[in-house]
DNA sequence: GTCTATACAAGGATAGAC
DNA sequence: GTCTATCCTTGTATAGAC
């Protein structure tokens, strides 16, 4: 009875220090970034942070797999039988969606390939790799089977991920370029638009009606 | 006499302590870099550096200066006269030559837009937004000319650099993923023709022959 | 003009009181 | 299980010797 109190404030501390390690991270990387700032955003002791997370490091790998585990849940069944007009459309969709919803993870996540993945480079070197091979392969699938233009599978990958992550890491730019306080859904529609147009153009295919 | 060869000797450090602040900052963003590992870098007494510099803020403000005097000298010419397909395949080449020639430059830029650009806010305010106006009126009278299909400007500009920049900035995630150690000018190339046909396309544009 | 020595604040981490 | 008090390192900046 006790021990499951106890677990339920310590399930709900560490997702506060979460949460505000994220917020802060954002602001400043991993090195820029104080304990106490984040102690003081989850509005807990230091010393607390630190008995929940036994190190700086291990509360920002903590947050990195915590990303990951987001980002990882999208296109992950993907066939040579899919139609690739509907499937790039819906995965540049998504990916604007989670752009859009969840701009500092994107950010941290840029942030950390930017300064030389220094606690992702196992990540990049065993699980995206072999996503991008996968995936790729389904491409050059449906590109000798005629049903789209023939691209460089893996520079569309990384061209998807620019284009749509852009809207979040550049949000400051975007927004403040195009005078504008914050994306509204009718800017989010207009993304889509665009990029779907622009992307599934270059693979010689149509945007699908519906959605 | 005296002054002169002083003014060379500063002439000198300066660049010495710009550039190795630029190598430094690219790693750990702006606060995560402590003047110490700048003055090591230039081979130089911290002291030193804050001399030449006043501040650690004064020192960051010019590495953003230099890069940006760079950044500048591109497309700043634009006509309605002029093609758009040569003009867009011209201007993401040189955008692509740049990204790889000085990924560090593109990659603190990055970071201090993903950080909600706190000491660049006036330039996005003032010079980028007129920039983007500029050479989005000049599309725009592309498309009522009937010269491309019609596409939002802003979002083309938008595109353009993140396709671009993505080569710089996730260098290490785009190489790690190819299994590469670095680009070489076949890869340089593949990726020029990659955007150019991509982005041309979805401009209702061919790819112009020469180059 | 250049660099050594130092002031003073803030950082990560821990020991031990509650 | 939680937090106060403290240790030691590192940070920016400057004063003053050379």
């Amino acid at each position: 009875m006790k021990a499951k109190k106890v677990g339920k404030i310590r399930e709900h501390n560490s997702q506060k220090i979460l949460l505000a390690a994220e917020q802060e991270f954002v602001k400043h990387g991993y090195k820029g970034t104080s304990m106490q700032v984040i102690a003081d955003a989850a509005d807990l002791p230091k010393a607390n942070v630190l008995y929940y997370f036994k190190s700086k490091g291990a509360l920002y790998a903590a947050v990195l797999t915590d990303i990951l585990e987001r980002w990882n849940e999208v296109l992950d069944e993907l066939s040579e039988d899919d139609d690739p007009a509907e499937t790039l459309a819906r995965y540049i969709e998504v990916k604007v969606d989670l752009s859009i919803s969840f701009p500092s993870a994107s950010k941290i996540f840029a942030m950390e390939i930017i300064q030389g993945a220094p606690h992702l480079q196992d990540h990049l070197r065993t699980d995206m790799r072999r996503w991008v091979k996968d995936k790729s392969r389904i491409i050059e699938s449906w590109i000798s089977q005629g049903k789209m233009a023939s691209v460089d599978p893996e520079h569309l990958i990384f061209m998807i991920w620019s284009c749509t992550q852009h809207y979040a890491d550049f949000e400051t730019q975007v927004l403040t370029v195009s005078n504008k306080q914050e994306y509204d859904s009718e800017d989010v529609q207009a993304i889509k638009n665009f990029l779907c147009h622009m992307i599934l153009a270059g693979c010689g295919l149509e945007v699908p009606k519906e959605n």
